[in-house]
DNA sequence: TAGCTCATGTAAGCGGTTACATGATTGC
DNA sequence: GCAATCATGTAACCGCTTACATGAGCTA
């Protein structure tokens, strides 16, 4: 039998959205990619497998609008038991999340090209990381435009989420420095005496203690 | 039939290591809980999985040494059309990674707890990032200690490993730091005067252009 | 007339986690 | 005695991506 598992991270994402007002899948969707997206990546096919999910396991409640000339809608709220089962979520310790940077496993294994290319790579990814902090910085502009300073804000939603959007911003600013400087350091690497043609000295690069 | 599909990123780590010399799946594994791991996550089973299909498709080769007392070793040899996709894989652009990050979430939905719940869950997460932060230092302390300046190094694995370890040790110096800052703001908000209690304004909380 | 918005779903296939399975040797 | 190290695999299940399926109304 399925849908008796305990519930996913998702979930708490629809949860967490559905909490503050009741919305169809769509709007759902339009919300996610415009926030929750950029901390907990998730496609439109699996939100709306997931909502159906929700609805079997108890924590949502759905009815049908008809309408002609495009699909029914399908409005979602939270039960009292969804409200119950986020609540218990977000109070429990959270263990750092798993890194999958595709990048950094780039980076390292940088020596088996040639090294212009290293240099050129961390260039172009610093140029990304510059482009997003700038969309972030223009939604922070923007925010405060719109609403004041939003860390005075009484708006609980606005307040954490623009902790949230600092952390993105912090976050983009330190990743694009860091390839700034890790492909300075390359340059000044491969512009220096010839490479050491001895071969690999095969050493067992270790991170842990 | 199975095993004609494109390399995954994970297969880059694997054939990465195995350019460098040829390993067994065991060695593999320590090489990359001490390594690999923090940028690239990747469980025991799907190692040992992937190197089956990387022999499969043409990219490894192996041979088995019989033991008595334990279960044969197999070892893993690159190929030259290994070495080929590797090399492909390494000069294509890299598109930045989505984002999973639980922690975030939880703070982007903070405004459901009671406010001092927010705080202390912050400075806990504050306090495992400055754990690793010290791990990573430690790291970096015992390579200059053995190797000496990794940054002038004539070695390729050294000298991008360090690249990599400093982008560790600034993600989780920026990671702590924000965490503290959050849980200080946090608090001030909590202290402020009682909160409105008009109920929520359902602000759209955005973080596009 | 081309593309965006509205609006929902399903299916195939693979990636990834967790648990099952086995068992001798070495060091505290 | 107990735990860690050595050493490899398999199986079940579920999450996630990609593609399939449909189609009207609006606006540049």
């Amino acid at each position: 039998m399925a849908d008796t598992a305990r519930p996913t991270t998702l979930h708490f994402a629809l949860l967490g959205l559905l909490s503050r007002r009741a919305l169809t899948g769509y709007e759902i969707l339009k919300r996610f990619r415009r926030s929750i997206v950029f901390f907990w990546h998730a496609e439109r096919s699996r939100i709306y497998a997931e909502l159906g999910r929700l609805e079997r396991l108890g924590f949502l409640r759905s009815e049908v609008t008809a309408q002609t000339s495009r699909p029914n809608q399908r409005r979602y709220t939270i039960t009292s038991s969804g409200r119950a089962v986020l609540g218990e979520w977000l109070a429990a310790a959270v263990p750092a999340s798993p890194m999958k940077d595709e990048m950094l496993l780039r980076t390292f294994f940088a020596d088996l090209l040639p090294p212009g290319a290293a240099v050129s790579s961390l260039r172009r990814h610093a140029q990304e990381h510059r482009r997003i902090l700038a969309e972030f910085e223009t939604i922070k502009a923007a925010l405060r435009t719109r609403y004041g300073s939003p860390l005075q804000s009484a708006d609980g939603a606005l307040f954490f989420g623009s902790l949230v959007l600092e952390q993105g911003i912090r976050f983009e600013r330190m990743y694009a420095e860091w390839c700034e400087w890790a492909a300075q350091r390359s340059e000044l690497r491969g512009a220096g005496p010839a490479a050491d043609t001895a071969g690999p000295a095969d050493i067992d690069f270790i991170m842990t203690a």
